[in-house]
DNA sequence: GTCTATATGCTGATAGAC
DNA sequence: GTCTATCAGCATATAGAC
């Protein structure tokens, strides 16, 4: 986990001989990636050891020393994989230029991922968590480029006039940490769900009121329960009268 | 960490002979206490190792293990240390029955606790991320009654008509996200800030965009940037038109 | 490609002199 | 109360038969 090494190495996937990565092997580093990220998720890297990972693969430790050498590159694999499926959420931003549908949009895909995808979400936590000692190359160039763009875009709304003047980056990392917290610290939202998940329409409700709270409170929309056009706050003269 | 002893083992404090701690043995435990939780929140539990904490501490190893028998004990300790920070910021909640008052004063608090003891987040994150073993007690007691009783709070709000009408629960969970990413995701804000902490200009920055999105997004006040009184939302006909 | 047996290194914890 | 030396256990990784 040196974290100045080169990511990457392994996208040059066509090397000349015995390549085609037989259909095999394929297949059992599919399961053991899949494992792994269950583990690494629930016990951290150092916490998962490389005999969980292949008991829950239902393979020989030995085994999966054949196919990943160390645990480190299976480590990295798995966090590489999770960024993936980051930057595919990441393009449902610019679905539209419209930052009600553009929000929308980013804000339902990354629930979704969090829903789906909650392992991979953790393994990212606890990346950053601790310092990103893998993933620090990515953060600076992917990821900062991404968020730049993206806070330009933003900008553009609120110049127009379309949105309320608000920080573009902290509204960004409010979206990340609301969403990603339903995947992160879905233990807590479980037990104090009476110890039981989310159902869907449970989770259809959470999806729609963060993006109520964040589209109302950018102005980009009324707030819920208020009608779109009407009258918006008849509790503006809330001020004092309670205190 | 089986997770299922039971706590507060410790808060039996008076006892009888040998007690009254000696001003050493206090000021040692502190020091090791200190040193445990950013190596805890660096590294885990399982990645932290009891001569890393005792190295930070300045201490050998074994003197370490004279003060705390065992690394799970030591991390228990510092586990209920952060939740009685987490219970100093709760109360905030109760300041005031004007949401926006009481709103603006416990997100304010918990913004102020992610910068003043990120460590401390950190090391919490991390054992919910591996689903609790050591605080589930806490979780299923103290959390779920807290969380009850406030929710029976906002509700109030919303009868009322100060606020909109949002589901309490998933409005914490928005609160809790939010402030919280700003400790424990502090390395990916950092790098993504050129690789410096946030000022503390930037963090009221922060900090005034959090509530001022959360007020405006439950109808509490009307969005940043916008007369408070004047005509709210000039781009409410934004519907459409950029599309 | 699979799997048992094993080498090697590290970590939590203790013994016991000071 | 402090600290050096050390033990016992465990986890990564490999050797080598099949």
């Amino acid at each position: 986990m040196s974290g100045t090494d080169r990511l990457k190495g392994r996208a040059q996937a066509r090397i000349p001989d015995r390549t085609q990565k037989s259909a095999i092997r394929a297949e059992n580093e599919r399961v053991i990636l899949k494992a792994a990220e269950e583990v690494f998720a629930q016990s951290g890297f150092r916490g998962a050891t490389t005999g969980m990972i292949a008991d829950r693969a239902g393979i020989p430790k030995a085994n999966l020393h054949y196919y990943f050498p160390t645990k480190e590159v299976l480590y990295r694999r798995v966090v590489e994989h999770i960024f993936n499926i980051w930057l595919e959420a990441a393009n449902s931003f610019d679905e539209s230029d419209d930052p009600v549908e553009a929000l929308t949009s980013y804000i339902a895909k990354k629930m979704d991922i969090s829903r789906a995808h909650p392992m991979g979400s953790k393994v990212w936590a606890n990346e950053i968590l601790h310092k990103a000692p893998v993933i620090q190359d990515y953060l600076e160039t992917t990821l900062r480029e991404w968020t730049a763009s993206r806070v330009a875009v933003i900008e553009r709304w609120i110049a127009s006039g379309r949105i309320a003047p608000i920080d573009p980056q902290y509204l960004l990392y409010m979206i990340w940490a609301t969403t990603q917290h339903y995947a992160d610290f879905n233990h807590q939202i479980d037990t104090l769900n009476g110890g039981r998940p989310l159902s869907d329409a449970q989770f259809e409700e959470a999806k729609r009121t963060v993006t109520g709270i964040i589209l109302a409170g950018i102005g980009a929309v009324p707030p819920a329960g208020l009608a779109a056009a009407g009258p918006p706050r008849d509790a503006a003269a809330r001020n004092g009268a309670a205190r």
